[in-house]
DNA sequence: CTTGACTCCGTACTATGGTACGGAGTATAT
DNA sequence: ATATACTCCGTACCATAGTACGGAGTCAAG
């Protein structure tokens, strides 16, 4: 039993484009044609939901095509995904961290500033904004 | 005192191209020129840092536009960039609730699988991925 | 057998924030 | 006066993850 693009593209919840798309950036193989259509075996639904689920995670299609590629390396081990599990935490902690930091900066903007209804001209935000605090 | 546009990007330490795209982009006027060169009053230097420190803070080039544009509308009050001020600490809020649940999901594979040299066929993080838990 | 739905392909476009290129003209220093 | 540095402009390109388009061919239902 085989599906063409538009049932897996359904299947997955995703376009058709998406498809076309993943196969270009080579996350899944080009499948077999009859009559130049496209016809995949049911077991790639469950790779177009892997891709999702990896991007839901935070890894990006580039990243998620490396996980893919782990599993057909004979020699792959578990340790090889969790490293790359324990690189992409690390990397959302940094990105966590960033946001905390630009969030704290933006607290003490809105608390010199709170419900202040002047001119624009005293507006400590803007100030902030318009100083050399390099 | 005027700037060419090479010393106002060094001035700011950005490239010369990226004061031409600000340009492009309308958040910075098109200067007077003379034979065909940029003149920049050195008021501009401060202009572009505005920019730089806006990005820092998590704003985009557009919503940063939006800020510089408050400056010069006569109605505007402190309250209208304080708004803005309150609407991106609420966006990092959510950026970070997000980051947050791909992390403890990530930590929750990685705990599962600690320190195992096991096949990859039995990695629980994979099969996590392969698994249909919509 | 015809109609409508589906698929094909390559290419262009979206947003984001720039960077790179190339040939021409200009400004500055020696 | 000449060499070098700088600037001009438009366009193309980078990564990211798709979306849209258009004309042609094909498949399935009635």
């Amino acid at each position: 039993m085989s599906l063409t693009i538009g049932k897996l593209a359904k299947a997955c919840d995703v376009g058709v484009e998406t498809i076309r798309f993943y196969e270009r950036k080579e996350l899944i193989h080009q499948p077999e044609k009859s009559s130049g259509f496209r016809h995949y075996p049911s077991s790639l639904i469950a790779r177009v939901k892997f891709i999702k689920r990896s991007q839901q995670l935070g890894f990006t299609l580039k990243e998620t095509k490396e996980l893919l590629e782990l599993t057909v390396e004979k020699k792959s081990q578990c340790r090889d995904v969790l490293d790359k599990t324990e690189n992409k935490i690390t990397e959302i902690e940094e990105k966590m961290a960033d946001l905390q930091k630009m969030k704290d900066s933006l607290l003490s903007l809105a608390n010199c500033c709170e419900d202040r209804s002047i001119p624009l001209s005293e507006c400590p935000i803007l100030d902030y904004f318009m100083e050399d605090n390099t």
